[in-house]
This record gives C-alpha cells, sequence and structure tokens, in this order.
RNA sequence: GCGCCCGUAGCUCAGCCGGAUAGAGCAACGGCCUUCUAAGCCGUGGGUCGGGGGUUCGAGUCCCUCCGGGCGCGCCA
C-alpha cells in the first residue's frame, strides 16, 4: 500500500500547518508496518509551480551578488519575502520570474539547476525537521509533485480522448455528475488551465495512477487537511471513471482537522504569523527542560536527552490523541503536564515500571513465567494487556491513531492504580507473587513501550 | 445558493457494527507519603448528550428538520 504525507511545500519552511499530516501519517504507517504490511511511503512534497519561478529569479539574483546559495537560503521564510517583496515591487523582476517559470517548464538547464539547488536546500530543511520529530520519512521517500510533471500532458490528453475533459471556457474540465448537487449541477474539476498549465487536479491524478500502475499499490491513503476532501473526492472519482484506479484499489483520503490556538482560532503566534516548525518544537524541548528540572534521578546530560524525548514526545502525543478528523485546541501546559491523557504520563508511567525492576536488582528475562492473577486490580491489567493487538488492528483499518492513544492511557491508569494497591519490592510479599507481579509490570512496560513505538514516541529509563 | 464537518460536565476530550445507572482528565472540594518515583493514588460534587420530530424492544450513536459554529465550491495548492 501507499501512504501519502506530510507534504510541505518546499517554497517555504516547514510551518505547524504540516504537523498533523507528517505525525498522523508516520504513526499509521508504523501500525501498518508493524502488521507486517508492505508500505510505500510518498512524501508529496510542493516543489513545482508558478512560485518557484519567482524564488528561482531570486536565488539568481543573490548569487550575482556573490552570495552562497547555502547562505542565501539559509532562512527559507526570509527568502520567500524577500522574493515576494521583489516581485510585488519590481515589474522588470516580475517579467524575469515568468519567465523562469516558462523556462523551468520547459526544462531550460541553467533554471533547473538553480531549482535543483533550492530544492535540496530546502529538502534538507525537512530532514532536519524529520530527524527531530523522529518521523521515519527519509530523502528516498521524497516523490514531490515535479516528478510528475512529463506526464501530466500526457494525462489530459488521455481524459480527453476518453470523453472525460472537455473545453470549457477555454479550460480543460472534467464533470462529474456523480457528485452534482440536488440541482442537479455536476461538480467541475478543472485539469488543464485556460493557458495551457496544470493544477494540483492534475499531478494527484498523475500519482493515483503512478501509485497503481507502478508502485502496485492496492490500498492509497492521503493525509491532508480536511478541507481538501471536496478535491480528494473529485480526484477519486475522476481516477475511477477513467480507469487509472480499479474497483479493488482501495482510494481513502485520512482527513483531520485544523490546529487551533486557545482562542478558539487557528493557531498562530502572537502577531499571527505563520508558527514554524523548528519554533515550536524548539520550545516544547525548552518547556520539557523546565518541567523536568526538579527530578533528582537525572544528571544534568540525561536532563537534555529526557527533555527532548519529553517535549516532542508531548507535541505529538496532543496531536494524536484526538480525534483525527475534529479540529483540536493545542495547548502547551496541558500536553506537558504529568497528569491526563498525555506523553508526559505515559513516558512516566514506562520509568516507574523500569525503576521497580532496577530497584530489585532483576532483569526481565530472569523471571519465571508463572503469572498469578489474585486482586482485582491484576486481573484488570492482565485484561487490558490482551486488548493491544485487536486496537492495534483497529487503528490499521481506521486511520485512528487516537484509539491506540486511549488505549495506552487506560493501561498506565490501570497499572499506577495496581502499583498502589499491590506491592511488589515491599517487606512481606511472598517470591511467587513477587515474580508474578514483576512479570505483569514487565508486559505494561513492554505494551506501553510498543504502543508509544507505534505512535513515534520515545521512552526512557528515567525522568 | 449548493455541499461537507462539528455541537457530550465550567474547560479539554472519549464513547467499537445502536444495548443496561453517559465516561476520563483538568478546574473545585476532601482524603493518602518513616519502605517499590506523591511527576502518583483514592473519593465527592457537576451533564434535558444544541432544540424538536421519527425509526426501534432500546438512540449520544441511525433518519428528517430547525438553531448555532467551522470549512469548501472552474483556472492557488
Amino acid at each position: 500500500m501507499v501512504v501519502d504525507y506530510s507534504g510541505p511545500n518546499l517554497a517555504k519552511e516547514m510551518h505547524v500547518g504540516h504537523l498533523r499530516s507528517t505525525i498522523i501519517g508516520d504513526a499509521v504507517v508504523r501500525v501498518l508496518e508493524s502488521l507486517g504490511q508492505t508500505v510505500i511511503r510518498q512524501n508529496h512534497v510542493g516543489d513545482w509551480g508558478t512560485q518557484f519561478g519567482m524564488l528561482i529569479g531570486e536565488l539568481e539574483a543573490q548569487l550575482q551578488h556573490g552570495d552562497q546559495a547555502e547562505l542565501a537560503l539559509q532562512d527559507l521564510e526570509h527568502f520567500y519575502q524577500r522574493a515576494k517583496k521583489h516581485f510585488d515591487e519590481d515589474p522588470a523582476f516580475a517579467d524575469l520570474a515568468r519567465q523562469y517559470v516558462v523556462r523551468l517548464q520547459a526544462g531550460d538547464e541553467q533554471v533547473l539547476r538553480l531549482w535543483h539547488k533550492f530544492r535540496e536546500v530546502s529538502l534538507a530543511h525537512c530532514e532536519e525537521i524529520y530527524h527531530l520529530l523522529n518521523v521515519s520519512l527519509t530523502p528516498e521517500h521524497i516523490r514531490g509533485e515535479s516528478f510528475y510533471n512529463d506526464d501530466l500532458p500526457v494525462l489530459v490528453e488521455e481524459l480527453k480522448q476518453q470523453g472525460l475533459a472537455q473545453e470549457d471556457q477555454g479550460a480543460q474540465v472534467v464533470f462529474l455528475q456523480e457528485l452534482a448537487d440536488k440541482n442537479g449541477n455536476p461538480s467541475p474539476v478543472i485539469v488543464q488551465k485556460k493557458d495551457g498549465g496544470y493544477l494540483y487536479s492534475t499531478s494527484d491524478l498523475a500519482a493515483v495512477r503512478f501509485r497503481i500502475g507502478t508502485l502496485g499499490a492496492q490500498r492509497i491513503m492521503v493525509f491532508s487537511d480536511a478541507r481538501q476532501a471536496l478535491h480528494m473526492q473529485q480526484v477519486y472519482t475522476v481516477a475511477r471513471k477513467a480507469g487509472f484506479a480499479p474497483e479493488n484499489v482501495r482510494l481513502e483520503h485520512c482527513p483531520f482537522g485544523t490546529m487551533m490556538g486557545a482562542d478558539g482560532k487557528p493557531f498562530k503566534t502572537r502577531t499571527g504569523g505563520t508558527v514554524k516548525l523548528a519554533e515550536l518544537l524548539d520550545e516544547a524541548v525548552e518547556r520539557a527542560t523546565a518541567v523536568i528540572q526538579g527530578s533528582g534521578e537525572l544528571s544534568a546530560e540525561e536532563k537534555v536527552e529526557v527533555a527532548r524525548k519529553v517535549g516532542i514526545g508531548a507535541v505529538k502525543y496532543a496531536d494524536l490523541s484526538k480525534t483525527r478528523t475534529l479540529d483540536y485546541v493545542f495547548n502547551w501546559d496541558q500536553m506537558l503536564s504529568f497528569e491526563g491523557n498525555t506523553g508526559p504520563y505515559l513516558q512516566y508511567a514506562y520509568t516507574r515500571i523500569r525503576s521497580i525492576f532496577r530497584k530489585a536488582g532483576v532483569e526481565p528475562t530472569e523471571l519465571s513465567s508463572t503469572l498469578t492473577l489474585v486482586e482485582t486490580q491484576e486481573k484488570a491489567l492482565a485484561l487490558k494487556l490482551m486488548q493491544f493487538g485487536e486496537i492495534v488492528e483497529q487503528v490499521a483499518q481506521d486511520a485512528m491513531p487516537h484509539l491506540l492513544c486511549t488505549y495506552l492511557y487506560d493501561l498506565a491508569s490501570l497499572f499506577m492504580t495496581f502499583y498502589e494497591a499491590c506491592p511488589i519490592l515491599k517487606e512481606g510479599v511472598d517470591p511467587a507473587t513477587r515474580n508474578s507481579r514483576l512479570l505483569l509490570s514487565h508486559q505494561v512496560a513492554q505494551t506501553l513501550r510498543s504502543g508509544l513505538d507505534l505512535l513515534g514516541i520515545e521512552v526512557m529509563e528515567k525522568m
């Protein structure tokens, strides 16, 4: 199967808008792979389009001033703003930019070289973010819009020959009766602009065809914003009609809601700007550092590592634990709290168990396999442990990681209850009971670790 | 205008193919540390599941309608 997720626009720096697709998609991919599925990741990056004419023009202008490309592109956001300003204020530059778009489309070598340079720097930035986020995407998963460029004229021609696409007001349009409204008005999908250019509908269609025809996908999952629901429906409907997608191939759009600020409006900086992902993640680690400051268990070096895992884990868990399709409110204090359904709470539950083994001086492998369930807390915990498999199956089926989060939280809560009620290493606990409870605890730790790993969240031995 | 999504406790959210007195966490209040991490645990109060119809033995869940909010709808992605 093919899973399409993350897909940032390379023209700018990654921002919070890319977060949900990236971490939800990655969690689902991990879950699918854990079940033995063959998953082909596709990072459909935005590396093509009119804005690149402007960016390449700006890059060339700066290179002519003797600047190094890496340096000029060090701050992509800033570079973009500069290019935009240049474009808006200098008509000559605007013309140049438009020419570059044409030359880029035509495969002009010099322009392509600059485009490659830009793309390379921007992708390197994405790699950094993925690494920091502990997301499994690598360069080999990149398959941007540009990849489909050559196929677009071919595809449109096919649609025309099939009688699906027809000219309307100068553009090539597919009218879908399947998606008509109550009044019978068909839903229009433009596959080629009046000026001959193509749109994302076209490259998305090409992507569907490539994924099925070349990659052999039996199931395609695309993680993108819920606002693209109509667009995805259109693409899939056209793909079916055009014969790109046979009946037996599952075409799924896995939409997600918007990340909101405390004010209930889309998450922005205090000044109303877009929040850069790099800054958000830095802040997460910073805040986590403050949170674990009081820990007496950690050395200074360990704190750095733990803060990273806790901070990043908190951001990811906060997102993953909410129903995917709904908007959710981003709240630092809540996600970094050790109370409630949070990343830190689960990581803490894990370290608490590891601490027991350290204290006991016992390795899980040394335990006898005899499990004796007597107390109600022990039984409840064991019962919960057995449900892990079916929850994972369900997440794979529905692409809903929050089901796994809810499960892990329930499991951790049951463990805490068990831990309070059932002494393990205390005096007076007979060896058999001690062994059984250690075994049970170990199973919980393993399950927490596996579950968090499927979510792309790391654990630690101490915190 | 047309279409999609949402409305569950003060706040943030769960509630599998409809099934028993609707669940958590924050917040509020009250308990539990001389021994396994109190970053925890136990308990109390708090909801006409937006309103109204309908289907059903049974509806937070399915259907219709109304109210309220968000988003989308031919040449951006």
